[in-house]
DNA sequence: AATTCAATTCGATATATATCGAATTAATTC
DNA sequence: GAATTAATTCGATATATATCGAATTGAATT
């Protein structure tokens, strides 16, 4: 989970956690020992190595009555591994991917759902071709007479958003002009 | 460097940066775009991408009046070699490792630099023995004489003391009793 | 059993920082 | 050239947290 990674790096965001860390590597301490050569307090100590303890990276082993840590290698490995492929994608569950195109649609859309202007920003202007390209089914042809019927609903000059369309990629047609038909994703991003 | 280091844990320690930088691992994306899809003001995201820009994992490209966010994927595998010997050695540069043991010692000393008891809990016992031997030479012989009048400038008690340095391993005798010498820290580590 | 001691927990405080809105900057469009 | 726009910077604020000292806990020594 994400918010798992995110308390291992906080974990390691510190100074003096990196160096419990580093003398840990070399050997265990207790806490007395490692508050005198950090030269903090018993209990700051206390307080890191919780928070250690609590990603994994430490544990603590009872020694007569002192607390000896201990550095877990395991976890220290594992740290390797960090940002494969799926970590990252992992990371954006619950993001909300089309949020901007979404909020884009609605600064240029009148209440009805139509659009009012078409944006010149370029960036704009994409966000609103990405979702008006969305009313047109993948693997469907149409014809430009079908094409210019869909897109007044959304803007009365339809050549311009047409031309706008086959522009970005997003449509592509046949070289007469006479079939039009989405691109899908996947092939949109090889180009 | 170390400080460095922690920059680099602390850039990511937390949620939407980390976000970010999953996002970036898919496509580039600017400020708004990144605002709009984590529902952030444009300033905060800019403070973000700040952050992970000065630890080098991001870079801006400017695109007409946009400045288009990238992942710097080299940064980003730099990660895997983290925590490597030396990382970890570089960290302890500045600690003070001596710092307990020194501590113990001076608790357990008068002002002339004496010990006043010997203490009962084995880790400080420990710390005043690793002081102790250090006043003995590495690689030279002691007879049982030499010993007990080196012992005697620091405690009355040399013959319990001479049993307790033996006994942790810090010195070593012969079978005989007749020669002493100082167990270098290298083998004893070995132990 | 009483005392000593290391560690933890708790409460308080001071610093760090995530977030926002406003002001500014730099570039683009009209 | 004037107006628009994205990004950054700045100042303010609220939250998070690093640190400490005091109190508590639990174990070991006397």
């Amino acid at each position: 989970m994400s918010e798992e990674m995110v308390s291992f790096f906080k974990a390691l965001a510190d100074a003096n956690r990196l160096k419990i860390v580093g003398l840990l590597a070399q050997q265990p301490y207790s806490v007395e020992q490692l508050a005198a050569i950090l030269k903090l307090r018993p209990s700051t100590v206390s307080h890191h190595l919780s928070k250690l303890a609590d990603v994994g990276l430490v544990s603590a082993k009872a020694d007569s009555y002192y607390n000896v840590y201990q550095l877990e290698e395991e976890k220290l490995q594992q740290t390797r591994m960090l940002f494969s492929q799926e970590d990252l994608v992992a990371v954006l569950k619950d993001v909300d991917l089309d949020a901007y195109d979404r909020q884009v649609v609605e600064n240029y859309s009148t209440t009805d759902g139509r659009l009012k202007t078409i944006p010149s920003q370029r960036k704009k202007l994409e966000a609103i071709l990405r979702y008006v390209v969305q009313s047109f089914e993948p693997e469907t042809r149409y014809s430009e007479k079908q094409v210019n019927e869909i897109l007044s609903r959304f803007y009365e000059d339809v050549a311009s958003l047409r031309r706008e369309l086959v522009g970005s990629g997003l449509i592509q047609r046949t070289d007469d002009g006479t079939e039009y038909w989405r691109v899908n994703i996947s092939e949109e991003k090889m180009k």
